[in-house]
DNA sequence: TTGCTTTCTTGCCAAATGACAAGAACTAAC
DNA sequence: GTTAGTTCTTGTCATTTGGCAAGAAAGCAA
């Protein structure tokens, strides 16, 4: 098994040394995970903190009337995993499914942990990882509250056009905060202009 | 200075003993804030990492058309500082402002890294801090998707019910994504009831 | 090919929310 | 008390979005 992408994904970070990013990438296990199938499944807790090399992934949790409303999508060399229920080891709400077919490498809650301890840099680069999240989060939060679903929408187009290149209109509909039906209308709007 | 309520909130996470809460509060600086003064202002980087032991404190932004975007609110014993800004060291898009006198607890982000080095407790603790405010900006997204301004408004009043006592009613609208005016709608019908 | 399922689009109408403006209520300054 | 400023409410009307149902288009299996 090749490594390297996982290993340049954490030099890449700067806060990681060539030498020490091999060392940290030699716990990583390989993963390869089916069109379809779960990498967390809603009520489980989050064990798997994936570095993805490959494929498409979707996240998603359930409205009180159970509509699947997408949280996040991801692809190539990201971190993907649920931070809550992964630090905090409780249920997860979410639910997270390779839509097309996956390859990775992972690490386990108490393997991640030791590594975090042993290696000052590696924690860097976790915070590094959460600190991103948190910002893209909250950039998000901040567009449906700020702008309408044509702006989202032409947004996320602009700087994730491989969404749509991989990702259903029904499930990009409910990341924007708004339903099919309405997206599709904006699509026709949109392409107009 | 007695620093008692910040020793006993970080022990009460359960990370930190009685011991190390101690001496991790020694390195904290008492900190006033009078109303209307602001612990950070957008453009400048965070170095402020605050435990709020008293008082109360609006985090804002400014959308694209200029409003000011009320994003959190915080008060008794919290954490208060803005993650991206403060973890990266880059400008804050974010403001946050005392709305009344405060009180509280202050570290740098150099002597918080130290503290983080050194302490492993406080680490688990720190991040403790950054799970927490994951988890719960991940909530209020989903709820801006899934539910109406009534119902995040109805979820605030009965959960965050301190907020009304302390915020105006023009701060929570644009928490709650909603204009005043609709917020005053919301309020009639919901009082109707 | 045929039939089945899912996705996407479209029309119609209702509900939610916003924009704007006016007025009422409250607060602070002098 | 008077004035000025702010906050909150209310009315009118427009826009955005949703709910529902039907149909078109595309993918998949037998």
């Amino acid at each position: 098994m090749n490594n390297q992408s996982l290993i340049q994904f954490l030099n890449s970070s700067n806060l990681v040394s060539e030498q020490a990013a091999q060392e940290i990438a030699a716990v990583f296990l390989p993963k390869e995970i089916a069109k379809d199938k779960f990498l967390l499944k809603e009520g489980r807790v989050c064990d798997e903190y994936l570095f993805l090399e490959a494929g498409f992934m979707r996240a998603f949790a359930h409205d009180t009337e159970g509509r699947e409303i997408t949280t996040d999508f991801y692809f190539g060399s990201s971190i993907v995993f649920e931070v809550s229920s992964f630090f905090t080891r409780t249920e997860s709400h979410e639910n997270i499914q390779a839509t097309e077919p996956c390859m990775g490498w992972c690490i386990s809650y108490e393997k991640l942990n030791m590594l975090f301890h042993s290696m000052p840099e590696f924690r860097e680069f976790g915070r590094g990882v959460l600190v991103k999240g948190f910002a893209s989060l909250k950039k998000r939060t901040l567009s449906m509250i700020t702008e309408t679903a044509e702006q989202r929408y032409e947004a996320l187009l602009t700087t994730k056009p491989k969404i749509f290149q991989h990702a259903s209109l029904k499930h990009i509909a409910s990341y924007l905060g708004v339903t099919d039906t309405s997206l599709s209308r904006i699509r026709k709007e949109y392409t107009k202009k």
